[in-house]
RNA sequence: GGCGGCGUGGCCGAGUGGUUGAGGCAAGGGCCUGCAAAGCCCUGUACCCGGGUUCGAUUCCCGGCGCCGCCUCCA
């Protein structure tokens, strides 16, 4: 069984469904005011891998990621360039769309919008007031924390050292420091919706908690987001569920973040790269990979040379899948041994790098069996590379297209050239390739071209 | 101040109480090749510092030092 670790409790435990063999995973999407950067393709690399391992385990899984599209961050752009609160996050939702899909992340099976269910977390809120633990204040609604049991789970601190550390400024009329809001009262030209407050808007927190237990029902399987989100944004959600005495999730999964230069990718320390700047340079494998070979709640750092050095690891991956599809292998079934090494790899809280390196093994493997010409030996090998490789989303040799005339034509010309041995009019195809961005390689039948990773 | 994480070869990045330190990149040597490329083989004597526990610690405990993070918006 899959062991993952669990916020909650800080270990690794087995991952206990709410249904055998079904599993319901919610993942805190993006606020869209902004391009996506490193580190939300990361942690949406990280659950895709998670997704897909799973469903590749037989598990039925359902994942919903939400689009927070209503937000102090949306509004303040929007006030800024003069334009409405939905064409901000209209437009960035399109980005953030462009770009996940860019990295080869499956859409998740629901995408709900927190501007779709305002009704219903009002009447969230509503509940929370009825029930006590929730207070009206000339700014909104709040959430009282001392009222929930076991708040600070997340943060794996009490409440009192919580309180002790609070940096947020005291709001007089906040009966705690640590009190959220679940309603906002709107400002002038704010956007809004109808409430028993008065028009407002949703507290962040209060959106998340509606549209997991709306979509996934009580005591859904697994939450998951950055490790950022894990306080207060996550102690907020379940604190409100457990205020309602709801079950939330069962098992709480965060990422570790990107790093540039010792320092946390973020958009307040204006150090981040954008997705689509990187896409534009690396292919977009070669992140997922660079991710893979990390384990999930490590920070990862992100460079120019990491990147490369990803992009020529991929590299031995792509071309031994073209070098296999050349020689013809028999369709047969992966090697069991490598599968049940995998297996034990991710079951053991989704120990990617010893996948990887799994990966990397099988790769030498199959190399070796194909020198030596033995194909029977290679098949299997190969089967099993490409299972697992798809298992983490990794696709091999994509994009190894039709060459176009002139290349062909220094192709033909190289050729020819190696067949009558004359060596120099052969280098000097080969010099004129290399200088259009191939890599030229001679086999036994003829010359072969192949994009230079980029670098 | 509270809580948590990290410090491993040239680089990235796993891992473990003990004869042989995953994997990748880079580097050197070799095989193959007309020469290359690709591929394969070989080469690295690491675990921040100081104590302690132990027959034995990089791995456990304590104390330092350094770095990072959460406690505020953040993936």
């Amino acid at each position: 069984m899959l062991r993952l670790h669990d916020t909650a409790t800080a270990t690794v435990r087995p991952l206990e469904l709410r249904e055998p063999g079904k599993v319901s995973m919610y993942v805190c999407g993006p606020t869209v005011y902004d391009v996506p950067h490193l580190g939300h393709g990361r942690f949406v690399l990280v659950f895709d891998v998670l997704r897909r391992y799973l469903s590749w385990r037989g598990f039925d899984v359902r994942y919903v990621s939400n689009i927070t599209d209503v937000d102090d961050k949306i509004i303040s752009r929007a006030g800024d360039e003069g334009r409405t609160e939905a064409e901000v996050a209209t437009q960035y939702e399109a980005v953030w769309n462009q770009a996940i899909d860019a990295l080869g992340v499956a859409r998740p099976d629901e995408v709900p919008h927190a501007t779709d269910f305002v009704e219903r977390m009002v009447v969230l809120v509503a509940e929370l007031v009825d029930a006590g633990v929730a207070y009206t204040t000339a700014e909104g609604v709040y959430l009282a924390v001392d009222e929930v049991p076991g708040y600070g789970r997340l943060a794996r601190q009490s409440l009192d050292s919580l309180r002790a550390g609070a940096r947020v400024e005291v709001d007089d009329d906040k009966r705690s420091p640590l009190d959220f809001a679940l309603w906002k009262r709107a400002k002038p030209g704010e956007p809004s919706w109808a409430s028993p407050w008065g028009p407002g808007r949703p507290g962040w927190h209060t959106e998340c908690v509606v549209m997991a237990l709306d979509l996934l029902g009580d005591g859904f399987d697994v939450h998951g987001g950055g490790a950022d989100l894990a306080f207060p944004h996550h102690e907020n959600e379940r604190a409100q569920a457990v205020a309602l005495g709801r079950g939330f999730a069962r098992h709480w999964v965060h990422n570790g973040w990107v790093v540039v230069e010792g320092e946390k990718m973020s958009k307040s320390l204006a150090n981040f790269t954008s997705l689509t700047d990187l896409l534009a340079r690396v292919d977009s494998r070669a992140y997922r990979l660079l991710v893979l070979r990390s384990h999930y709640r490590s920070p990862l750092e992100v460079t120019p040379a990491s990147t490369a050095d990803a992009a020529a690891a991929l590299e031995r991956l792509d071309n031994l899948a073209r070098r296999s599809a050349e020689v013809g292998l028999a369709e047969v079934a992966p090697d069991p041994e490598a599968l049940a090494r995998f297996v034990d790899a991710m079951d053991d809280d989704l120990d990617t790098p010893a996948a990887m390196a799994l990966l990397f093994d099988l790769n030498r493997r199959a190399n070796v069996a194909l020198d030596a010409g033995d194909l029977d030996a290679a098949a299997p090998v190969v089967a099993a590379l490409r299972e697992l490789a798809g298992a983490v989303g990794l696709a091999l040799a994509s994009g190894d297209g039709s060459l176009d005339a002139e290349t062909s034509a220094l192709v033909e010309r190289r050729d020819r050239a190696r067949q009558a041995r004359d060596w120099p009019a052969a280098d000097a195809a080969r010099q004129e390739l290399v200088g259009r961005g191939w890599v030229v390689e001679d086999t036994p039948a003829g010359t072969r071209v192949r994009r230079r990773a980029s670098p």
